[in-house]
Formats: C-alpha cells, structure tokens, sequence
DNA sequence: ATAGGGTTAG
C-alpha cells in the first residue's frame, strides 16, 4: 500500500498525530520478523485515517486513500458510504454502495445497509431506497434495528404519504426512541404537523421516554400548526423532563413563539438560556423580521458584539428586515458583508437582494443580482417580476414570465399573481387576461381570491369597470374583501358611484371593522354632493369604535428613515425632510402629476 | 475500526 505519498502535506496540521504515528509504525514494523505485539492491520489503520479525512472535510484524501488500499474489507467500504453521507455527498455514497455490491470481496453487513439507506434518504430516492430494503430482507438484516429504523426514515422522508412508514413502523417489535421521532419528523415535515402531534402524544400513551430529540420535533410540529396551547404544554414537559438547557430544544421552543406571533414569550425565552448557539440568534432576528424589523436589525448589530459570526441564514433575515423598512444603505452596507464572507452563491439569500434592492427603489441592482444567479428558482423569478411589477415595468415583468416557463420552471400561483399584477400596473390588459386564460387551462391552477383580485384590479385600473363586475358575478364562490377592495379602487377611479356604494356596502358586510371602507364610502358620497349620507356614514364610522389607521409615509434623508403623517408637526430634525418632499413634488408636477385633492380634503376633515 | 432521529431563511 502506497500511503506514504498520502500522507497529509498542506492539511499535515489537522491530521491527528497518533494517526500518522500508528501509520508510520505499521509501514515499518511490517518488515520486523519479530513485532513487540500483534499490530493492527494496515486496513484498520488507513480506515482509520479515512474517517479522519471525512471529518476534515477533505473527500478526495479519502478517496485517493481509498483507492489505493490493496484490500478493502466491510468495514472500510462503509466508513466511505458513512462519510460521504456526512459530508452530503449522497450520490458519491450510493456509487460508493454499488460498487461495494459489485466487486466487493465482504457482504455488506448492519452497519452498510444503515449508511447506505442514509444515503438513499440524502438523494431523496425512494427507488433506491427499496432497492436496499429488498437486500436487507435477502440478507437477513430486518430486525436490525439500525436498519429498521433507517428504512422507516427513507419511507417517511421520501414518500407522498406516510402509508409506507406506518407499515414498517407497525412492524418494528421493540421500538425505541429513533423510531418515534422518525415518524413524528415523518409526518411535521410532510406537512401534517397534528399528525406529528398525534405520534408525540401515542409516544407519551405508550410510555416510550421521550429524549431530546423527540422534544424538539414535538415542538416544531406545534410551531407547524401554529398551536401555542400546545407549545406551552410542551414547553412544560421539556422543563419538566430536565431539556431545558438543551440549545437545539430551546431553539426550537424559540421559533414556536416566534411562529404563534408571541413575540413577548420569544423574548422571554430567549433570554432565560444560559447558552446560546448561532441558531438561537438566527431564530430571533427571523421571528422579529415581519412585526418587528428594527428590531431585528438591533439582535443582529447585538450578535456580532457578542462574537457571533453571521451565516446565509442571519443575513437572508436582515436582508428582509432591511427591505420591509426600505432601508437601502444599511441594505447595501449588509449585502457587502455577505460579499466578504463569500456567501454571494446562497440561493435564498440572493433571493432577498433582489425583494430588498426593488424595496429600496433600486430595481437596477435587483436585475444585477439577478442576472449574476449561477441558479434561480420559483422565488428568484417571481421576486424579480415584483419588483419590475411595481416599478412599472410591466413589460419585462412578461417577458421574465416567459422566459422562467421557457427554462423550465413550472409556474405557481405566486407567479401568476405576480404577472397578473405587473399587467395591471402597466395597463397590459389583454396580455393578463391570456395569463389568467393560460393558469386555468395549462396549469390547472383554480384561481382563488387573490387571483381574481388580482384579475379584478387588471379590469378595473384599465377603466373596463362593467368587465371587472361579470368576472366578480361569475366567481364560483363568494368573493372576498380583496375582491371588492380592488373593484372599489376601480369604481372609485373611474367614476362608477353606484357600483363604488355597492362594492363598499359588501366589503362591510364581510369586514364591518374596516374602517378605510367607510372614509372611500363617505368620499364618494361627496363626490356627489349628497352631504347628508356623507355625514351619515362617517358617524357610523366614529360609532364603530375602531379608527381608521393614518396612513404613514417615510423618506430616507442622509441615512436616516423619517416617517410622517399628514399635518405632522414640523420639528427641526423634519425640515430636511420638507425640503426633500419639495423637491419630490416639484418634480412630480414637472412630469405631469395632478393631485386628486377632491379626496385628500374630504380625509383631511377627519384628521384620518 | 464502520450505522439512528432534532432546531434557523425563502
């Protein structure tokens, strides 16, 4: 065996040194006549030597290593499946598999058939999966319960349903604690988190000991279905069976508050570990990036005083908290740290580049990120036909449609909405109405309220008000306030009073708290000169008790964010931003802007 | 000497 031109040289410093030694040894000891004691074999040694490779990461070590072995025996061919599998090379590992299977000299044993299932569960392949499952059984090895227990992940990870891993679960004669996890990650993953529960909770009956492990994927499930009751149950036992200093339980009970919008107990949790991981701070800055987005930025300033290193996921957040705040120069101060950490290739995180730059008004730059994508999906090509949507960009949006379909992804309803909305905005009627004409019969996507608002709004903004009634008098369902909501912008833009008061009268019916509805209804009642019902309907408004919300605007003034609403007083840290809303005004009247003051005086009146 | 299940984004 040629190892010693394989000894480690540029990476010498991360092979442990007993290694080397014991390799060395053996090298010389094999010309002894006499050796002090039995040696170990050369094939333990450099298997040895290969899990250490894995470890370090360092794949073609191993397999140059592996390679040069003059005899491989079980163990060294599932030490090189496992460690492809750790390092999530799962086709190199079942390569690795069938190549054992072909001209290995050893059967595979237990331990094979475990790693090389793991393998099948990393490629998602069912097919492979039962390729193995028919050679444990020839073999002998069901029962194993290694084996079993990693057949029931393959089942449950890559079937439709859980039909499957039910059949091997029920089968398994001593279940232990890996084997009710594996269902109840079976079940939260696929989507069905109460079915993840309902495991949990026959795991309790039957008094299996749920560990850590089980705990956190209970959590998760409870986080899935957005259960707080049933997160602070959990919460409760995970206290009470003593995982409460467990980071990874901890993280997940983090994300469950997080999820149930109980942003207060997050916060509360969070601050009661003792010891927190990079996860735990990631979770956070997520859990605050919606509601709360400042305060996302501030964890994120907090975390790197602490020592953490931010990773995609941190920075996939604070992208989105910087875009929700429409803040471009901490955005592009944030991108540039992504830049120098070298995570410019994470899908996701390009992905909110582009949402945060079209957010900040730079649609140039989202095009830049776009275009530079090694790899875009679904959300890389529907976030780009946002921003062209609601930059006006109508045109390109369409044609980005067409050429996402062209390289083969299939449209969803996201997408579509997004087309539909592009269309809108830029007034390509009858290019939206093919695309909606097109999800129906292509794609057979049912459209649903969005969509039809979405197709209600293409009409309406375009002025077809009498078309946009048909299409809501012939929706298979009762349409919803999104629906009536566009068609009342429509009504309200065009001049259809009488539909503008029936549009209004049924978003009422369905939202009697929207008091926005009441402020259009009283305007266009104005609008008419009926003064009576105008006052009518803003006290029935004031009655209502709930209040419509000002609507708050925001400039961006030397890097700072300033936010007003009409009649703001005007303090000194404002007047920089009066001169700025000047100059924007001056130059919307320069292209043509004529303010629609027949409505802003009426909402002036009410202060709203 | 080789094999389990869990937590963070979009």
């Amino acid at each position: 065996m040629n190892a010693r031109k394989l000894l480690p040289t540029a990476h010498h410093h991360q092979i442990p040194l007993t290694i080397r030694n014991s390799l060395r040894w053996v090298q010389d000891s094999t010309t002894h006549l006499n050796p002090p004691f039995q040696p170990k074999g050369p094939s333990t040694l450099a298997t040895n030597l290969i899990i250490s490779y894995f470890k370090k990461g360092l794949i073609g070590e191993a397999r140059i290593l592996f390679d040069e072995m003059p005899e491989r025996d079980v163990v060294a061919w599932t030490a090189m499946i496992a460690g492809y599998t750790s390092c999530n090379h799962h086709n190199h590992a079942w390569t690795v598999f069938c190549e054992m299977m072909r001209e290995g000299t050893d059967r595979p044993n237990e331990f094979t058939m475990s790693s090389a299932l793991k393998a099948c569960k990393g490629m998602k392949s069912l097919s492979c999966g039962a390729l193995v499952h028919g050679l444990a059984i020839k073999h002998g090895m069901d029962g194993c319960l290694y084996v079993d227990n990693a057949l029931l992940d393959v089942y449950a990870t890559c079937c439709v349903s859980m039909d499957d891993a039910c059949t091997i679960f029920r089968d398994i004669h001593e279940k232990n604690a890996v084997s009710w996890t594996t269902m109840i990650t079976g079940y939260t993953h696929g989507g069905d988190g109460y079915g993840g529960l309902r495991v949990f909770r026959q795991m309790l009956l039957e008094e299996a000991e749920p560990n850590s492990f089980s705990f956190s994927i209970a959590v998760r499930a409870c986080a899935a279905v957005g259960s707080y009751t049933y997160g602070k149950l959990i919460h409760a036992a995970v206290i009470k069976h003593g995982f409460e200093s467990n980071i990874p339980v901890m993280n997940s009970i983090l994300d469950m508050y997080c999820r149930c919008s109980c942003l207060c107990e997050a916060n509360q949790c969070f601050h009661g570990m003792i010891e927190r991981d990079l996860i735990t701070w990631n979770t956070l800055i997520a859990g605050y990036e919606k509601s709360n987005s400042s305060e996302s930025l501030y964890l994120f300033s907090r975390m790197e005083l602490e020592g953490f290193s931010p990773n995609c996921f941190t920075f996939t957040s604070v992208i989105a908290a910087c875009a929700n705040l429409a803040v471009l120069s901490r955005g592009q101060q944030v991108h540039g740290g992504t830049v120098r950490r070298g995570l410019e290739g994470n899908l996701a995180l390009a992905n909110a580049l582009i949402d945060m730059y079209s957010k900040c008004g730079n649609i140039a730059d989202s095009h830049k990120i776009f275009g530079k994508m090694s790899r875009r999906n679904l959300v890389s090509w529907t976030s780009m036909m946002i921003g062209y949507g609601t930059h006006g960009y109508g045109k390109e949006a369409v044609e980005l449609f067409d050429e996402m379909v062209a390289s083969g992804i299939r449209p969803d309803r996201i997408v579509f909405m997004a087309v539909l909305s592009a269309c809108s905005h830029a007034g390509l009627v009858d290019e939206g109405l093919n695309y909606f004409k097109a999800m129906i019969s292509d794609y057979n996507i049912t459209p649903d309220q969005e969509i039809y608002g979405c197709v209600v709004d293409l009409l309406g903004r375009a002025g077809s008000v009498k078309e946009a009634y048909e299409l809501i008098e012939s929706i298979p369902f009762k349409p919803d306030e999104s629906v009536w909501g566009a068609f009342l912008g429509a009504c309200k833009a065009h001049g259809f009073p009488n539909l503008g008061k029936l549009a209004a009268r049924r978003i009422l019916d369905l939202r009697p708290n929207m008091a926005g509805t009441y402020v259009v209804l009283s305007n266009i009642y104005a609008a008419e000169g009926k003064w009576g019902e105008f006052a009518r309907t803003r006290k029935l408004m004031r009655g209502m008790g709930s209040k419509k919300e000002a609507g708050r605007s925001w400039v961006e003034v030397r890097n700072q964010v300033y936010s007003f609403v009409v009649r703001d007083k005007v303090g000194s840290h404002m007047v920089s931003v009066c001169e700025v809303l000047e100059m924007l005004i001056q130059h919307m009247k320069e292209v043509g802007y004529v303010p629609d003051l027949d409505c802003s005086i009426h909402d002036l009146e009410d202060g709203t």
